[in-house]
DNA sequence: GTCCAGCTTGGACATAGAGTCCACGCCATG
DNA sequence: CATGGCGTGGACTCTATGTCCAAGCTGGAC
């Protein structure tokens, strides 16, 4: 991997950064064409070369878009927050050569802060900022406000009409719910055989199953 | 001053915690008869012995109770704040002779611990509305906050610990989506009996399920 | 050191829910 | 009346959920 002329162009700069941050900073050579890693230094995670990216996120094509992008958040998988920066690093023609990423683990430094603002703090209540609603009223809202716009009601929907609305609750991810297909099925008046071909069909990318 | 007796007598664990604090905590030593300062070391204030003591709240005849009072926090005429401790310190028989109260400065660490935060810290907010778009993320969130709020790694959380993080996600009816378990399992690094097995614990309402 | 109690774990197991399949019934249209 | 498309119930498979247990591990008491 190593032998990738870019590679050998940006490295320098990469183990520089990473030697600075520590241990607790990783830099991450992407390259944007084939949307897979060059190389990892200071790895936090197992990725290493050749495996994918998973950051086509943000647009190297765009030439509006500026060429650094962050701070920004990243949440690990074991819940270590990272303050993350990206650069796409051009070459001469200015073409988009590499996507370079620093992702540096906060979890020390938070520890640390931690730390201090306790030192000798009083015991403080935390408040509590997070909630959820009820997912089945999201989908009578989803099917109510298609019926409000077609001024049918329901039972008077169209074929087309039900794919329609299945489209927006599949795109809400509401069928990632437990128990969601019955309550759909129920909220469409159709059965839930019916509802699992309406959804095959949605999501069968040809619609041309011929032979 | 000095040739109090109980000034005497006490003044060498008084010194010991004001020069163990540094600059930013002082110590105050209070005759709980005249409600007037006994000494002061590392004197914060421009309050000296003789001053009034101000600290009429803490009762200390109250047989009932402690002696230990604290941390609160006090502020400071110039907005400083404070976390104070108090205790009253007994003679030999059993009387209340002084109040000491140690008041540690809390703004230089509040200070240092924004410093620690700040760093690299994103300029921009994660955009926060998302219903259902990714979910796991929300998991990780919540375990996320909950390590920084008690600065210990995932790794190493109690029992306790997993309890109550167990108790937001399913106050957050994180459990209502589908393939939940096994990730909720993975994020607080236990396996999928046990992540039930805390489950059971957290929604009996009668733990002694004795005979 | 040993012992013990509680916790964790992997796996076996039962069951519910998800998703598929198919034969039948119901209209339209020709 | 025949035909073809669509909706339906029901049976089926398979994945995921939730329960249970025996064994291993850990940390504290002794």
């Amino acid at each position: 991997m190593d032998d990738d002329s870019r590679v050998r162009t940006w490295a320098p700069v990469c183990q520089a950064v990473a030697a600075l941050l520590g241990p607790y900073a990783e830099v991450v050579l992407h390259d944007p064409g084939t949307d897979r890693i060059l190389a990892v230094w200071n790895p936090m995670s197992a990725r290493g070369p050749g495996d994918p990216s998973s950051l086509g996120e943000l647009d190297s094509l765009d030439p509006t878009a500026p060429d650094v992008f962050g701070p920004y958040e990243k949440l690990l998988a074991d819940g270590r927050r990272l303050s993350s920066v990206s650069a796409i690093l051009r070459d001469a023609d200015g073409r988009a050569s590499v996507v370079v990423c620093v992702n540096l683990d906060r979890g020390p430094l938070e520890q640390a802060a931690a730390v201090l603002s306790a030192f000798g703090a009083p015991t403080v209540a935390r408040p509590e900022p997070l909630f959820e609603h009820d997912w089945s009223e999201r989908v009578q809202h989803v099917v109510g406000s298609y019926v409000r716009e077609c001024g049918r009601p329901v039972e008077r929907l169209t074929r087309a009409d039900r794919l329609a609305v299945l489209a927006r609750l599949e795109e809400a991810k509401v069928f990632a719910v437990r128990r969601a297909a019955p309550v759909v099925a129920g909220a469409l008046r159709v059965s839930r055989s019916t509802l699992y071909g309406l959804l095959a069909e949605l999501r069968a990318p040809n619609p041309k199953d011929h032979a």
